[in-house]
DNA sequence: GCAAATCAAGAAAACGTTTTAACGAAGAGG
DNA sequence: CCTCTTCGTTAAAACGTTTTCTTGATTTGC
């Protein structure tokens, strides 16, 4: 570590062997037929003079790179705090580094995000924004590198996708809450300009007509629709406003289902600023389970899975990297949430 | 892209010139003289068939790579969240792609993550995990790229770094419970075996001393030590607990000044538990303003500046890749904190 | 009208690997 | 003793750029 780096010359040199022998030696080439004390030899002289391959000219001769991106919306959203953390873990145990991308709530920078991927030869990526429009995502069908969508429909890309099953994942929070004996139910919906938004209201909307309950339009609260760009807007204050809002209703309703974990926070802040128990008088339910099991209070939600998503988006995405012939299936996978208990939600008090 | 990406030589077959005039024309190289029909030419050309270098080969060939690692304890921690969003927004302006790596609180990691920068080729790193030892970071001294060290001291190892002033943090914190006339101030410290957790405590004794108050013992409460696990286990739960055994004092404090944010939502907890009313009968300042402006209550706290040491810590970097001579000052640079009030501080009861 | 200067581009080396082909020496087979 | 494998290693090309050095053609200066 003199001047520049060690080369492998450097090494073939000190170890008096040709450069070829080195590489073969170093990547555990099984034909090649070498006598015992000269691989130690060259062993010996790899560990003293700290000699690492140049990552770089490696990628450039195999056309491969260790290299992978995740493109997300943004750093603070628990949402994707918790897919990075566990597609990191996985990338990191195969042996690749993610070049994490963010197109922070602007679809303009989603089609930054793919220049980006492109220009930097990376060998596959995971797109995890939902902030990428699909004139942009149009062109990835093109493109000769894996891909693992997130929440996206892939298949007429010719990608991989991972979807959860938002719909039924309010069917469960729904069907708890119903099991329990609420009748009364509101829902605080997500942007209804959003595929989740949509999704979640729709299960809603089902779990009450399966059961036979009324859909009152005033039970269904969006956040301000001002404060919605695309998606935006799912503060802890929407989720208190709508809360006020469904609290002044002639009838409140007994139990509310949260289009996500921060709004459920929200609308509990609001219930005990009108000095209403819960779960005693309004049950909660949240969807995601994004908040730490230490929060409080200790919120009922449905589990989004997305440690299980990201891993998995790393695992195929990997997968289809080191495929032998660059074939992979073009999978769909749907996710089942599950329904997290914990203390916001109890029988209505009329019983 | 039929087959294979189309390289420099494709289009400089396609546009009739040389390989190295197209090079110098997408290079903008201003020694390169060239008719503007040649010119418009080879720009048509390079559209036409969509052509992008290879970043690949062409850092082979610069020696020069615009990818910079980042290395953090975890994505969950906003602390951390923070940090990276302004760094990667910063790394993205300049035309840099930032590569994570996460230590996730095991120091084994530590040294493997510098590895992989070190293996990668990654033309910088900032270090923001606290989990990495010392004898790992000893290393660092002698590798040839720069670094910028968060919350770390760097100048024996000829790197920058960037440190927060958490001492006059703490002291900002103490200065505003006094000033509204406390005197029985707790803190619920971090761990005692962290450089952050040692500084806090030292600000809070320091500023019991500057005005004449006792130093009480039992004011200062340490999370349950069996799970500190060098630094870990400030969950909400933990400032709960501390904040319960606050509250069992015969004489309980009337201000408590928290080691987090987090923490300081459990002592919340713990006193809105036993009835008691925030700021009225007891204050809270917290620290590190990692919470949503939107939660509740609204915290009182000591904003950390983790955006703009997330934004310095890139830029201080990019510039030292890019200096020229390959020189740069070895800086070392003190932010320092910012006092937030909000809501959870007011006089004490006696007033 | 001729040497010198300028213009417009081409040729080739280099970056540090990996991989395929080639090579000489040693041993085997007859 | 000659040929044919096998063994252990070397030679060289290739990956796709950038950059320096030439080169041939045209213009300029006088």
């Amino acid at each position: 570590m003199r001047k520049g780096r060690v080369t492998i010359k450097d090494v073939a040199l000190a170890a008096e062997v040709n450069p070829s022998v080195v590489s073969r030696i170093l990547n555990h080439d099984k034909t090649l037929v070498v006598r015992p004390e000269t691989r130690e030899r060259v062993w010996d002289v790899v560990q003293q003079m700290g000699y690492h391959p140049n990552a770089t000219a490696r990628s450039l001769r195999t056309r491969k790179t260790r290299l992978i991106a995740i493109v997300i919306s943004g750093f603070l959203d628990p949402y994707f705090a918790l897919i990075l953390e566990n597609a990191n873990r996985v990338a990191d145990q195969r042996g690749y580094v993610v070049g994490v991308l963010s197109t922070e709530s602007d679809e303009q920078r989603g089609a930054k995000c793919l220049e980006t991927i492109f220009d930097t030869g990376m060998a596959g990526a995971v797109l995890a924004s939902s902030y990428i429009e699909e004139s942009t995502l149009a062109r990835i069908r093109h493109s000769d590198i894996p891909m693992v969508l997130l929440r996206r429909n892939a298949w007429e890309f010719g990608k991989m996708s991972i979807m959860e099953d938002e719909n039924n994942g309010a069917a469960l929070a729904m069907e708890h809450l119903i099991s329990l004996g609420h009748r009364r139910i509101a829902h605080i919906a997500g942007s209804l300009y959003s595929r989740s938004g949509l999704k979640r209201l729709e299960g809603y909307r089902k779990a009450l007509h399966i059961h036979g309950l009324p859909y009152r339009a005033e039970y269904v609260q969006e956040s301000d629709e001002a404060q919605w760009k695309l998606g935006v807007g799912q503060t802890r204050l929407d989720g208190y406003r709508a809360m006020l809002r469904l609290l002044d209703l002639d009838e409140r309703p007994t139990a509310v289902f949260a289009f996500n974990d921060t709004i459920a926070l929200g609308a509990v802040d609001a219930i005990l600023e009108r000095e209403l128990r819960i779960p005693e008088d309004i049950s909660i339910i949240g969807y995601g389970n994004t908040m730490s099991e230490f929060n409080f209070p200790k919120l009922t939600t449905v589990d989004g899975q997305m440690a299980r998503i990201g891993a998995l988006a790393a695992e195929m995405l990997i997968n289809a990297i080191e495929s032998e012939n660059g074939e992979y299936e073009h999978e769909e996978i749907l996710i089942q949430p599950e329904l997290v208990v914990r203390k916001t939600t109890a029988p209505p008090p009329e019983l």
